[in-house]
DNA sequence: CCCCCGCGATAGAACGTTTTACTTCCCGCG
DNA sequence: CGCGGGAAGTAAAACGTTCTATCGCGGGGG
């Protein structure tokens, strides 16, 4: 195994000289430099990255924990996120927590033992002091579709209880009286606050949000959806169906069908986050978008600010509004 | 940042015992190992995993590089390969190289840098050379839905030629006689071989293969399949259509769909992957199906092994056979 | 002519583990 | 009673970088 010494020794330098060529450039004349270059190219060098992280206190690396990553949402999140960091130079540790904290404590001790630069995080559950304990290990924490938890603290989030205040409007205006809310674990926040803005759409509209009848799946999947919809059925059909996300949905609507049930003329139908799939599903699936890549993009580009310019950076706590698409399965 | 002495000054010990209690808690009498661990937990203590690595010559990271993060077939690998990967207390750094060999060249860096103990990879390319370099740093490598480059090595793949064969086959015996097939670029093996699979099929049938019309998009995603069949459009639908991925052929259908072509009636479509979307489009979609979960987690296992046993491991080249679904689209 | 400064390079310590060789202690056996 | 040997723990070197202090050198100002 070739090392920085191998390369000195062979261009004539000296270890601290090859490591001022790869981290600073700049600091070492011209003709030094295409020495050492030469040298590393010739050997086949390639930096130890871990003894790197040693001695400087801080590796080239961030961690990224999301909920459920077989979730289309969740790849675009991480799509944006491993471009942004790969044109920096950072590689991303990628942690699937599938819904449960046991997991998800699991790897942050795992991205903590690499001394990771930054965490990006869709927290599962609503404990902050999981995160509090990596902060004071040094690492910087960004809340990727979540508020934040304190105001020394960057935050990427879309209005959950907005999105579903505007996804159940939706269904009233199209005539429907009786709704039920299909969702995942109610200790996932956006769970709790995609139902906090339904009912709040039916208290706007007379109706007693009491009445918002609410199935609770154990994972947000197309299978949970399915077995949602058989629930629905065998317990008396609502007007309207919203679900907390398109997966969930697309199982509603794929159970609905198969039972012989008219979408969106027996029972109207509203998914979330406006993943690709869901305008091509057989009856087209109204749906409320979130700028999924973007939120990916801006918080590691918070992330890394906050990591490379720690006396400049500003914490942002920033909020997107998600857009309703009206699609075939609420005509 | 509390360090192992700090674990072992608090508890009495030397810096050495700590280490046995955290690697080999056996060697170590168990009323010192308490003491050890009631100190570790006292102070918070997380070993920093890059002076292990350094120390020990080997980290508990492996690297997956794919070609597309946003196809659910990648997706469901990736969750194969986390699982696997949690189970056994190794992380897991992901690479998408979107199809770029220089994105691609970039990651694999990246993980030689990290000193990871082996790679997963889909390779983007056919240059077998690169993962040669990574075997000379001593980094394991065995290829995920490729063959062998080579004897010495493990794999799993899946028959591309059969599942292309199959396919096409299955559109023939529907009574289609003119066939596109669509496909992502040609530098990739999958698109290349599946070709391959459908020009046997048409020779087995008495038809001239080169009478297969083939479209090469540029990516395979949904909106590069929407490109494709306005392409077909353009210059005179054949029968049937093949796709190199059910996003592909997802795109096709749209675009079909919303120019008025009837699906199967006019055109009969098929795709590949079986994701689990294919079952759920407007026009339930024909497709190959490949156990894609067990793709990762076979692959994850046969790497941990050739890492943790590298004495007793038999390299092994493994090859499922992919299972045709019939469905609306193939009527 | 001398001193000081800055550029370019160097020597060597330090980072936090793991590992090897070694010490100590105690037990059992001849 | 002495000796061999295993169990439990220790001291110190080593891993490959980065960083700090330092050094030599040439040039410009006093």
């Amino acid at each position: 195994m070739v090392s920085i010494k191998d390369v000195a020794a062979h261009a004539g330098v000296s270890p601290g000289t090859v490591s001022n060529v790869l981290n600073r450039p700049g600091k070492v004349a011209p003709a030094t430099r295409e020495r050492v270059e030469a040298a590393i190219s010739e050997l086949g060098f390639v930096r130890h990255g871990s003894a790197s992280t040693l001695r400087a206190g801080h590796s080239r690396t961030i961690g990224l924990s999301v909920i459920d990553i077989g979730n289309p949402f969740f790849t675009e999140v991480a799509a944006g996120v491993e471009d942004v960091a790969s044109e920096l130079g950072y590689a991303v540790i990628l942690g699937n927590s599938a819904g449960s904290q046991d997991k998800e404590d699991r790897n942050l001790r795992v991205l903590a033992e690499h001394r990771v630069r930054g965490v990006l995080i869709t927290p599962s559950g609503e404990d902050p002091a999981r995160l509090e304990r990596l902060r004071e290990h040094g690492i910087s924490v960004v809340l990727v579709d979540h508020p934040a938890h304190r105001p020394d603290q960057c935050a990427v989030a879309v209005d959950d209880v907005g999105g579903g205040r505007a996804a159940v409007a939706h269904l009233l205006a199209k005539g429907a009286r009786s709704v039920a809310y299909v969702t995942g674990p109610l200790t996932i926040r956006q769970c709790v606050e995609r139902r906090e803005g339904a009912s709040a759409a039916m208290r706007a509209t007379g109706l007693d949000p009491a009445g918002l009848r609410v199935i609770e799946a154990m994972t947000m999947t197309a299978r949970a959806g399915e077995k949602a919809a058989a629930d629905l059925i065998a317990s008396g059909l609502p007007e309207a169906v919203f679900c907390a996300n398109d997966l969930l949905a697309l199982g509603v609507l794929r159970a609905l069908l198969r039972a012989g049930v008219r979408v969106p003329e027996d029972v109207a139908l509203m998914g979330y986050d406006d993943i690709d799939f869901a305008a091509a599903s057989t009856v087209s699936l109204s749906s409320m978008r979130q700028p999924t890549y973007q939120l990916g993009r801006i918080a590691t580009e918070l992330l890394l600010d906050e990591c490379d310019n720690p006396e400049t950076h500003a914490h942002q706590h920033i909020m997107f509004q998600p857009e309703l698409f009206a699609r075939e399965s609420t005509q």
